[in-house]
DNA sequence: GACCTCCATTGCGCTATATGCAACGGCCAT
DNA sequence: ATGGCCGTTGCATATAGCGCAATGGAGGTC
C-alpha cells in the first residue's frame, strides 16, 4: 500500500465536504503542511483539486469530467435513458437507474420528480442493500448461494419501522421479489417514501441493471403507487429491448 | 511533486477510458507490474477503482460518488436547477450550466433536447473560451485586464468556418456581448449548432454562471433561435432572483 | 507609508517508504 | 495430471517523500 497516494486520495475525500486551508487538510491528515502542499501539487497537475482564491482549495474539474465521461460510456445508462425520460415525464415521479458491481448497488442514473422533494439519494451513491426496491432486484437476481452469502454478510440496520433486520426475512423477500418480477421498498429506508423497482435485462436475460420509482406518500399513497407496477414493468421492458433482450416464451 | 501519487492518478486517467488489466496499466505507467498493483491497492481501499472480473479493473463508484456530491453541493446548481429544468420543458432544447473557475469555463448542469440529438458536451468537460455561448458570458464579466490576458493566451484552434480565430476579434466579441446582455455562438465550435447564452447574476450582480440553449439548425434555423432570446434572458433573471440578485435601476 | 505578522513556499538532510526482482502459488486449459 | 500464465508476496535497496527551519511575499495595522 502506497503511504501518499493514500494520504493524497484522503485530501481529496475531505474536499469533497467543501474548500479547505493548507493548514486545515494538514491536521486532517496529520502531517505538516509542507508535505500537503506537495501531495496537493500532485493533485493540482491531474485537475483532481484546483486553488479556490488564495487560501483555499477545492475539488477541480478533472474529477467532474472523469466521473461524467466515465458514467457516460456505461452502455445501460445511454441505452435505457430513453425509457428513463419517458417513464418520469409519464408519472412525475423520481426515477431512478441502479447496477450491481463490486457486491454494492449504486445508483448511476436519476431523474426528478416534478412535485418539489428531494429524495435521498444521488447519483453516485450505494443503496442500502435490504431496504432500497432496486438493490433487492439485483440481488434477487444472483444465484441462490451467492444471495445467501450477501444477505448473512449484511449489517442491518433499522431506519424505519419497516426495514427488514435478518437474513431470512431478508432471504423471503429476495424470493418474492424474484417470483414477482418486481420488488417493493414499503417505507423501509426512509419513512413515507414507497418505491417500486424492476430488472432490465440484456441479450441472454441477465439481469443489468434495475429501474425504479419513488414516491412520497404525501403525494400518493402505497395503492396509487402499486397502481404505477404496469407502467413500470413497461419501461423495464422497453429498456431491455433497448439493451438486446427478446421476450423468450417460457419453456 | 510525489511520484507515487501521479502514477497513481495517471492510472485512474487511463482507466477512464474502459477497463484495463494489470500489464496493460504495468505498461502504460511503465512501472514494474508489482507497483501497479500497490498503487491499486490504495486506490481501491478508496473506491477510485475496482476489481471487473478477474483480470480488470475499472473505475470505483466512490469516483462518482464524490463528484456528485461536490456537484450538488453547490449553491448556483441547487438554486439554478428549476430555472434550467422550465426552460428545457417549455423549449425542449438542450440546455447547459456553466461556471467559470480556475481560469477555465466547466459545464456543471445539463438537460438534454427532446428532440434526439446529441451534442459533444458533458457535465464537467471544459468548454473552449472562444467559440461556446456560455464561454463567452463568463469571460466578458471578467474585468477589462483579466479578459484581455486570456485573450492573449488562448490557442486559437478554427473548428468550423465560423470561429473566432484571433485574440482582437475575440476581445471586440466580448465587448459586443458584455453590452448585448448575451453571447451567441453561430456554428463556431460545431457546425450547425447555433447557442445563446445569458448570464446568472448573484447578490452584487456579480456574475456567477451561465446558462444557454443549443440548437440544431435542423431542428431550428439561427433566426428561430434567436426568438429564443427573451425566454432565455427570462429564465436567466429568475435564475439570477433566486441566487438573491435584485435589479438595480441603472444610476 | 513603513513596519509587522502571517502563511505559502523551498532547500536540505535523514529516514521511511515505495520499488523492482525473483520466487511462490492458484487457476485454467490442454 | 501437468504445464503455463498471471496475480501476489518477501526482501533488500535506493529513492523519493518527509519534517524542519529559513525565506519571501502579501496583506493588514498603526
Amino acid at each position: 500500500m502506497s503511504q501518499s497516494v493514500d494520504r493524497a486520495l484522503t485530501l481529496v475525500r475531505a474536499l469533497a465536504d467543501g474548500p479547505k486551508t493548507l493548514d486545515q487538510l494538514a491536521e486532517r491528515i496529520d502531517v505538516h503542511k509542507s508535505t500537503v502542499l506537495r501531495l496537493l501539487r500532485s493533485l493540482e497537475t491531474h485537475r483532481f483539486v484546483q486553488r479556490d482564491g488564495v487560501h483555499y482549495y477545492r475539488l477541480g474539474t478533472g474529477l467532474f469530467d472523469l466521473a461524467h465521461r466515465a458514467l457516460e460510456d456505461r452502455d445501460v445508462r445511454r441505452l435505457v435513458e430513453p425509457a428513463l425520460r419517458e417513464l418520469n415525464a409519464a408519472t412525475g415521479h423520481t426515477v431512478h437507474l441502479a447496477t450491481f458491481e463490486g457486491g454494492e448497488v449504486v445508483y448511476i442514473d436519476k431523474y426528478e420528480s416534478r412535485h418539489n422533494v428531494r429524495m435521498y439519494s444521488r447519483i453516485g451513491k450505494r443503496a442500502p442493500l435490504y431496504c432500497t426496491a432496486v438493490a433487492k432486484v439485483l440481488v434477487a437476481a444472483l444465484p441462490e448461494p451467492e444471495r445467501r452469502r450477501l444477505a448473512e454478510s449484511i449489517d442491518y440496520v433499522g431506519f424505519t419501522g419497516a426495514t427488514i433486520t435478518s437474513a431470512p426475512a431478508y432471504l423471503a423477500e429476495l424470493q418474492q421479489v424474484a417470483e414477482r418480477g418486481y420488488a417493493l421498498d414499503n417505507a423501509e429506508h426512509e419513512d413515507f417514501i414507497h418505491c417500486i423497482a424492476a430488472p432490465i435485462r440484456g441479450t441472454g436475460g441477465e439481469v443489468l441493471a434495475a429501474m425504479s420509482l419513488s414516491v412520497p406518500e404525501l403525494v400518493l399513497d402505497l395503492d396509487g403507487v402499486l397502481r404505477l407496477v404496469p407502467d413500470l414493468l413497461a419501461a423495464a421492458r422497453a429498456a431491455s429491448v433497448e439493451c438486446g433482450w427478446t421476450a423468450q416464451p417460457p419453456e
